[in-house]
DNA sequence: TTGACAAACGGGGTCCCCCTCCGTATTCAA
DNA sequence: TTGAATACGGAGGGGGACCCCGTTTGTCAA
C-alpha cells in the first residue's frame, strides 16, 4: 500500500517540501493558491511540482491526506450510540473539519481528475467510513430511504465549501439539513 | 430604477452584446469562462468589457438578471398552500433552476464584490422573496427556529453549485435536506 | 570504490489570462 | 454644425499553468 515505486531520496525530499509549502499557501489563499508560488516557496522548479502532482486536485489530496485519515480513524472509535445520531455526529465533525481547512472541501468536491491510484485517497477513505455508517443506520431503518452515501457526502462538502472560514455557520446549516426545516 | 445615467447608444449596444456572449460562454464553460474570450466573441475590446463590468460577479449578475427576476415573479403567483410546503417548493424550484444554469450558483454564492448599486440585484431579489416566504412560514410556527433566510439561501446555492449540470441530483439532495435524514 | 545508467531536476519558453493606460473615434446637446 | 463628453480598443505589463530538454544527482552492480 506504500508507493508503487519507491522514490529516490531527493525526490522524496522535494515531494515533502512541496506538500508543506502547499499546506501553508492553501491555508492562506484557499484552493486556488498559485502553484508557481508553492514551487517557489518549496525551493523547487515548477516543473518538479508538476511532475510530482499532475493536477491541483492531486496536490490538495496529498496536503489533506493525513488529516482526513485521522478524522476517519476517529469515526471507528465512536461509541456505538443510536446509528442515525452516530452518522449525524460524524457528518457534523466532517463538515466542521472541512470548513476549517481551506481548500479541502474543494478537493473533495472536485472528484478524481488526473489522479493516480495512490493519490485518490481522501475521497475514498471518507466514502468508506460513510458507507459503514450509512449501512448501519439504514439497516435499522433509521435513515431516509432515498439517502445515499454520495448524497450525504456531497451535502456535507457543499455546505463546507460555501462556508470556508466559517465552521460555525457550516455546522448550524448542516444540522438544519440533517433534521429538516420543520420544528 | 432604470440606469442611473443613460448610456450612449453605442455603449448600450456593446453592453448587450457582451451579456449575450457571456451567457453563451458561461453556459459552455461555467463561471470561470474567459473574459477575454467573451469580449472577443462579443466583438469588443477587453477594455470595453472591463469598463462595463468591473468584476466577474457583476457580469454574471447581468447575465442571470432576467431569469432570476422571472423566477421571483413566479413565487408571487404560487397558490397559497401550507406555508412550509410553499417555502419548500420554491426552494426546490430555485435549486433546480440554479443547478441548470452554469455559473449562476457561483454568482449567488460569491456575494457582493465590487458591485455597484444596480448590479447587486439577483441576490437581493432572491433574498426578498425568501424573506417573505420564511416570515410567512415561521409566523405560523411551521419552520425550525434556527433557520434563517441566509441559511436557506446558502443551503440551496451550495447544493446547486456542487451539482451544476445535474439538476435532478440537486433536487433530490435538497429535498433530503429539507425533510431531514430520518425516515 | 567506481562508473554507467536511470531518475529527478529546473531554467526558460509558450500560451493564455486579467487588467489598465491612453490616444482615437463616436455621440449628442446646444 | 460643432465641441465637449463619452465610449472604444490596441497594446503592454504582470502573472499563472504547463512542458521541453539539457544537466545534475542517486543507485547499484561489478
Amino acid at each position: 500500500m506504500a508507493q508503487v515505486k519507491r522514490l529516490r531520496v531527493d525526490g522524496q525530499r522535494n515531494r515533502e517540501r512541496i506538500v508543506a509549502a502547499a499546506a501553508e499557501l492553501v491555508a492562506r489563499d484557499g484552493a486556488q493558491a498559485s502553484l508557481e508560488e508553492i514551487a517557489r516557496q518549496a525551493g523547487v522548479g515548477s516543473a518538479t511540482l508538476h511532475r510530482h502532482f499532475p493536477s491541483r486536485q492531486a496536490l490538495l489530496e496529498a496536503v489533506f491526506r493525513d488529516g482526513v485519515a485521522q478524522l476517519c480513524a476517529r469515526a471507528a472509535a465512536q461509541p456505538g450510540k443510536e446509528p442515525a445520531a452516530e452518522l449525524a455526529a460524524w457528518l457534523e465533525e466532517l463538515t466542521v473539519y472541512t470548513a476549517t481547512h481551506r481548500g479541502l472541501a474543494f478537493a473533495l468536491l472536485g472528484g478524481p481528475a488526473g489522479l493516480t491510484a495512490e493519490d485518490i485517497c481522501c475521497t475514498d477513505m471518507l466514502r468508506d467510513v460513510l458507507n459503514v455508517l450509512v449501512a448501519r443506520a439504514s439497516s435499522r431503518g433509521a435513515l431516509h430511504a432515498g439517502a445515499t452515501t454520495e448524497d450525504l457526502m456531497m451535502l456535507a462538502n457543499a455546505i463546507a465549501v460555501a462556508n470556508e472560514k466559517d465552521p460555525l455557520t457550516a455546522r448550524r446549516v448542516l444540522r438544519l439539513a440533517l433534521t429538516g426545516i420543520r420544528p
